[in-house]
DNA sequence: CAGCTTAGTGTTGTCGATACACCTTTGCAA
DNA sequence: TTGCAAAGGTGTATCGACAACACTAAGCTG
């Protein structure tokens, strides 16, 4: 109505080998083709913002099945050279567990950048970004959401490493255990991993509170 | 450019008598004329998302000087009989001390309701006020935004009354107390108030953490 | 000055968070 | 076969946050 356009964007995370890494793509096309930028687009007709952003991500990186959260909406005049822009981002959480990308549509490629070696960003993403890392530490003391970051099975280990590198500081082993235990919101699955030489670790999945009855 | 519009809406709160309110206006044109709704309208061009909140709560309510943040946006396709819309909620918190309201602009009126007896509303902006009373009391949970809510000088008591309205059940005075000291967020002017026939209450400010040095 | 109304104050028990060190299980190589 | 390297797994003591709980103080009014 107002010449104004709405698009979606992603900030989606995984926890990669030893850091905390996010998944940009190489614009295909002005503005800013060449330039490393967050997957999203506009708006269609008659889908939600929630479908916009997951269709996006997934027209553009390959990734469906991720972990999507509405997280802040930018609208400053000027952040979009083409016109008034108003994005929805969106936090994203997906698992270290390397589904491959398949960069299409508008993305030239598709990859994983460690947040602490950000290439220079098309529009107002770095701050998008910065907003999604925020709010990734936030929730993490009080939500469970960094069992999005994990396959379905993993080891105790796994989840220690994953809140390690998110809050960026050392957890003790004991204490995190206990309180993840305490919480009672993931189970031991009967089985085993084994990670080359030492001692096989117990794997747990995501408990399900008790349906049906 | 795909023929949507963007809106803003805010939900402004404020603790009344004896129960949290919210700010409302009745519609003066269609769609849903007649009906009471968030004050709120379209985004302009050359202004930001949270000027436009600000400015379409001062027009239409007379409310300035709020304090306003980004709630949520809602953008599900049928939420406005005219066509696509997007609106970016906007969360506010506004003194009990009873600032004039003014309707304009396209307000009929403007009225404060309380929370649990909300006449029939336009558009979603039920499920908005919904989302706003959720983030309200999580967020008073570890953020002092409470203190948006008085004017510049209050009284213990009364800060444990707008705690005590918005998470709507009692807390033990001494603990209360006890709690606000701990935090030091606050901090006793040396005036004191006289409430009719009892014992004057001191009054206390937001305590400004050392500016200078 | 008696009585009403609101302001203001401390102690105790419980629970969650932190700090901290050793034994166990496996694979591999000497 | 043994011993060594590498990761898995476990318990206790201390401290600070939070909940429960009852009385005195100050001012006004009749």
């Amino acid at each position: 109505m107002h010449d104004i356009a709405v698009t979606t964007d992603a900030v989606v995370f995984r926890v990669g080998n030893a850091a905390l890494e996010v998944l940009l793509i190489e614009r295909a096309h002005p503005p800013f083709a060449g330039h490393w930028a967050l997957p999203g687009g506009f708006l269609e007709a008659g889908e939600t913002l929630d479908t916009c952003a997951a269709r996006e991500l997934a027209e553009e990186t390959g990734l469906a099945n991720v972990y999507l959260e509405q997280l802040y909406t930018f609208g400053d005049p000027g952040r979009d050279p083409r016109g008034r822009t108003v994005t929805v981002a969106y936090l994203g959480l997906a698992a270290g567990d390397g589904e491959p990308l398949d960069a299409a549509s508008d993305a030239a490629a598709a990859r994983w950048f460690r947040v602490d070696a950000l290439p220079a960003l098309a529009f107002d993403h770095d701050r998008i970004i910065a907003c999604g890392i925020e709010r990734l530490r936030g929730k993490l003391r009080y939500a469970p959401i960094a069992l999005h970051l994990l396959p379905p099975q993993f080891t105790l280990t796994e989840l220690q490493r994953v809140y390690g590198l998110i809050l960026d500081r050392e957890l003790d082993k004991r204490n995190f255990r206990k309180q993840i235990r305490n919480h009672g919101i993931i189970e031991a699955t009967g089985r085993q991993q084994r990670n080359g030489s030492s001692r096989p670790a117990m794997l747990y999945r995501v408990a399900v509170p008790a349906t049906g009855r």
